[in-house]
Parts: structure tokens; sequence; C-alpha cells
RNA sequence: GGGCCUGUAGCUCAAUGGUCAGAGCAGAGCGCUCAUAACGCUUUGGUUGCAGGUUCGAGUCCUGCCGGGCCUACCA
């Protein structure tokens, strides 16, 4: 039994999260962390909410409330939204956990007794209406290049210049408006990423399985310009995780607290202590997870992101573990993810275009969803949400050839023998033929689902399903049942059967519907280890049940109509 | 500007440099009647973006061009 980590990009606490954020991480985690655990190993999911930043306390401020209680309120939210879409967390963290507080300050003082940590003075943009310093792109004004007049102080959108915020002609506050701004003089700490390039580089070397789209993105930054620069880890900011070394004070940097950046991936690590203390638990239990000296050397950690997280997880994260001198354990697997479209465009978050999580639970089940996100995942390339496509797969996948499979062989059985297993006539070379070729297709099912093709995985189920039809197509009971009816009883148990081991196996993508079928055939949801052993698993005689509809269609109508609603602004 | 990814059937996608470039959907035909008008079988459909090159052999490797996308370090 093997020992494996997952954890998923955070998502951050300003609002509900749109299906391409879903897909990125949390939903391509939760399959293999399903997957992981009906095979037997022991799996450890973390994810958690990321709640510090500017944008957190803007959208405390524009609620009115006090952005302690805004992003408590929040984590709530994302919390129920995930048990709507089933991400099965082992736990659910919060980066603004006292755990996280405790151990992000740790780092800092480990980094900076490594020599790790320089002091770096600089001039911010200061809003006095707002009483804060303002990043660049909360500064608006005129574009030097080309007169737009809503350029940001990172970059102009319309000219796509890259500014600084001085150069802005008028320059503003975003949030207020106001013109009443200066410059000031601030200190930060700065991580001396650049120090630990070279180990970097090796590390990323050593990583030849990896996608190539994670580990161009870090070679990219390893070797652009100048190579890897040194980034700034403390904010100005009131809500965050104060800036000190280990549990002492860090003179000059009253105030001021970590950046957001540096705090949320030491929550992968925070968010198993945080797991440990919910479930009444010593600290062992979770840094046998995280501690290589403590139990974690067999530990197989493999973290999910989408790509623009891919800097952060390959570069700063790793070198704040390896500058730390402590055996933490380091990342062995990044799968990342390109973008999901929406219908011709992006997602968009402020325009309200496209779907979000609480809107798909809203109009249907999750996994309707997740079976269609999944087999459809930005693997290789950005992908699009369009509806039309969505009906059809849903459809075709799920309610003709799954649901309408065990509803087929469910309701013959009832119809001719009742609602038991019938004990009638013996396997024979059509049994063992189609036995044959589920075993084949679950290993190529099983080696994608190792190799984390998802893709390629959901493909292989649909195939699995398929022979289930094909088998019924040739077996045809319907006819046997005339001739000889302890024939056509073999072949509805056989079929029956099949149900069983379809549950197992499509878990992953579809735990509701699969606990279901499980549930109908009064077996245990388990992964057909031994499928000569699972076609015989039902026990002649044994009561079983019709099930519901298992995937009701998608009519024209909805589609239409739902068509209609996601186009534009939410609401 | 620089870098990376990508372009294959009407659509969504596969193909360690090696048989005739394959699946699913959509289309066409046939079959079946257990089933959510579902299922099965057969089948149409390709100058692999364009032009060169390397090779016994290129969708795959190289060069150039065209199109799409992403990143570019103070949003997270």
């Amino acid at each position: 039994m093997a020992r494996i980590l997952i954890t998923s990009a955070i998502p951050y606490i300003n609002g509900i999260k749109h299906l391409g954020n879903l897909v990125g991480s949390q939903l391509p985690a939760d399959l293999y962390a399903r997957y992981h655990r009906a095979r037997g190993h022991e799996v450890m999911f973390l994810c958690a909410t990321d709640e510090h930043g500017t944008p957190a306390e803007l959208a405390a401020k524009k609620a009115g409330k006090p952005v302690a209680e805004y992003c408590a309120e929040m984590h709530g939210v994302q919390a129920e939204l995930a048990r709507g879409f089933r991400l099965s967390f082992d736990h659910f963290g919060r980066s603004s956990s006292q755990q996280n507080h405790r151990l992000t300050q740790h780092f800092a003082g480990r980094l900076d007794a490594a020599g790790l940590i320089r002091e770096v003075s600089e001039k911010q943009v200061y809003s006095n209406a707002d009483g804060r310093f303002l990043p660049d792109r909360y500064i608006e004004g005129t574009c030097p290049n080309c007169g737009y007049d809503k350029a940001r102080g990172d970059q102009c959108e319309n000219c796509t210049k890259q500014l600084d915020p001085t150069d802005l002609i008028n320059p503003r506050s975003a949030i207020s408006g106001s013109t009443d701004l200066e410059v000031r003089e601030t200190k930060h700490l700065y991580l001396r990423q650049s120090a630990l390039r070279a180990d970097l580089t090796r590390w990323i070397d050593s990583k030849t399985d990896w996608p190539i789209l994670t580990t161009s993105i870090a070679r990219k930054w390893l070797n652009d310009g100048d190579g890897l620069q040194d980034r700034g880890i403390t904010r100005d900011l009131d809500w965050g995780i104060p800036v000190k070394r280990g549990t002492e004070d860090w003179p000059g940097m009253e105030g001021k607290v970590f950046y957001v950046w540096f705090d949320a991936p030491i929550e992968y690590i925070a968010a198993a202590a945080e797991w440990a203390e919910a479930q009444g638990k010593p600290d062992a239990a979770w840094q046998r997870w995280w501690r290589t000296d403590k139990g974690a050397d067999d530990v197989r950690y493999v973290q999910f992101m989408g790509k623009d997280n891919v800097p952060f997880h390959t570069l700063s994260f790793p070198a704040t573990i390896m500058g730390s001198g402590e055996p933490w354990k380091l990342v062995d697997y990044i799968k990342s993810f390109n973008y999901l479209n929406y219908d011709g465009g992006q997602f968009s978050t402020s325009q309200g275009r496209g779907v979000f999580m609480d809107q798909a639970l809203s109009i249907l089940p999750s996994d309707y969803w997740r079976w269609w996100l999944l087999s459809h995942a930005p693997e290789s390339a950005d992908s699009e949400f369009t509806w039309e496509n969505f009906q059809a797969s849903v459809n075709k996948d799920l309610a003709d050839v799954l649901g309408n499979f065990v509803s087929r062989i469910t309701k013959f059985c009832r119809s001719k023998f009742g609602e038991t297993v019938p004990a009638g006539g013996a396997y024979g070379p059509r049994e063992e033929a189609v036995t044959d070729a589920l075993r084949v297709r679950v290993a190529a099912y099983t080696a994608h689902m190792d190799a984390i093709e998802i893709r390629k995985a959901a493909a292989e189920l649909r195939a699995i399903w398929v022979l289930g039809n094909e088998y019924l197509q040739d077996a045809a009971p319907w006819s046997l049942f005339k001739t000889d009816p302890d024939a056509a009883a073999a072949v509805t148990r056989f079929a029956l059967n099949l149900i069983g081991i379809y549950a197992g196996l499509s878990q992953p993508f579809i735990p509701d519907a699969a606990a279901e079928m499980a549930d109908a055939m009064g077996v245990d949801l388990a992964w057909p280890e031994d499928v000569d052993a699972a076609v015989a698993q039902l026990p002649p005689g044994a009561a079983f049940r019709v099930p519901d509809v298992l995937f009701a269609k998608i009519d024209d109508d909805s589609r239409a109509d739902w068509q209609a609603r996601f186009g534009g602004t939410r609401g």
C-alpha cells in the first residue's frame, strides 16, 4: 500500500469560483484522490481557502464586513460548494489558520537564519484617501504610450505596454478614485531565490516525467533575463500573517504581513496540521506526511494546479522548502492544466460570464459537471465549454451509454425473473470473451489513471460501459428467454454483475451515480481488482433494486435557456 | 518585443520516426425491441495550417511563414 499526498491549488477567498477554476485543480485532484483510495492506498487530500491579500480586504470592505468575518463566511460558502461537487478533501483548511501563522513565521525564521532573506527599501504608491499602499494594478491613469485613460499601473490593457505606476499621467486610486497619492519609502523582505537557482535547476532537470507545460514554465523563469529573480515576500497590509522570525519579532518590520504567495503554499502543510487538530491527533500524525525524517520518505506527493500557478509551485515554494534546511517533503509530481474557456471567450468573474459553481449545482447534479469537465479537461491545450457539447456529451455518455444500460438490464430482469439475481444457467465462451475484454480495458484505464491522463481515462471508462451494451445486444437474453430461460438467466446475471463493476470503476468520476448503482445492486463500492471474481460477485438469489433513472437527459429547451442565462452579467 | 504551447474528419480529441493517420459525436444504411426513441453492426468523411528540408520512411525531427492561446515576476 502506497501513501499519497495530494494537494489542489487553494482557491482565493474572494467570491465563488467558476467551472474553469474547478477543472483546473480541485476536480482532477479529487479524481486522483478517489482513485487511489479505491485502489486501497492511503491518501491525504488537502485543500484550503487562500485568504490574504488586497483583494480580500477590498471584497470585505465592499461587503461592509470586517475582513476576518468576511473570510470566515466565504470559507463556509466555498466549503459547502466543495461538498456539493463531492470534493473529498480530508481537510479543507484556511490560510489564515493559527497553524499557518506559526509555520509561515517558522519558515521565514529558518530562511533568515540561512541567509536567504534580504531587506530591501523601496518606493511604493500610498493613497491617503484609502489609507493604504496600492499594488501597481490598483492604480489607474492615462497611458503615456497610447493615451488610454484606464491604464493600470502595471500594464496598459489597451496597448499592452508594461508600465511603472509613476509612468501614468493623472494617476488615481482604482479603489476610491482619489488622486491624493504619494510615493513613500517602505521596507520589505525578499526571498533570495537567485541563491537557490542552481539547486532549483538541478531539481527541475531531474523531473523528466513532468508535463511539458510544468517544466517549460519553470525553465523560462529560471533562465529568463538575468535568471531567477529574488521575490518580495512581505506587504504593507493589515490582514495577513504578521512578519516574524519564528516566534520572535522582526525589528523594522512592525505592522507588515507576509505576502500571500509566501504563506499560501505553506498552507498545504498547515492544512495537514489543521486536520490533525480537528481529528484530535498528535503532531506526529500530520508530520508523517510532510517530514521525511518523521515517516514521509515513502510518501508520493502530487500537486494539481492551473498553469498560472506553476511558477510559485516549481520555484518559490520549493525555494522556501529547500532554503529552510529542514527535511520537508518536496513535491514529486506537478499536474498542471491549461484554461477552460466559455463559449468563444474566457470565463469572467467580473463580468459574470460563464457558469459558476453555485449556479452549476442549481441546475444539474454534480455528476453531470464532473463527467463533462473531467472528460474534457484542458490537459494539452485550452479547451472550451459550449452548451451544445455539454448537452451532447452528457446525454450520450451518461444517459444513453451508462444510464440506459443499467436501466435496460435491471428492468429486463425484473420483468422476467423478478428483483433477485437469477440463478439458472452458467457462463460460457461469450461471458469469458467479455471478461477478457474487460480485464484488458480495466488495465488500460488503470494505467491512464496512474499517469493522470484524465481524458484518456474517461474515454477508456466510457468504452468499458459500452462493453455492457455490446454484450446484451450480442447475447439477446430477451430472445433466449423464449427458448432457454436458464441461458437467459446466466446472461442476465452476468450483465447485473457488470453494474457493480461499473460502480467501482466509475466512482472517481461520478461518485453519486456510482454509489446509487452499488446500493441498488446491494454490493460495496469496490474497485474490481480481480475482474474474474467480480463478474460472479452477486450471489444468485440475492435481491436487488431497479434504480431510478440515473441520468435524465438535457432537453433542447433547457439548454437554450441556460445558454441565454449564463452568457453575461451574473444575477 | 521575448518565451512557451497549439493547429489532424463537420465537432471534440488520439496516434515510442515505421502496416492503409484512428476513436467518440454528428451524417448515411441495416439490425434489434430488454431499455431513458435508448442499444448494436456497417459505412461516408483527411493534400495532418502553408512552403521547403533531413531520412529508406515524417502528423511526428529541422527552417521559414500563417492562424489560435498563454506567460512575461506588485492580482492571486
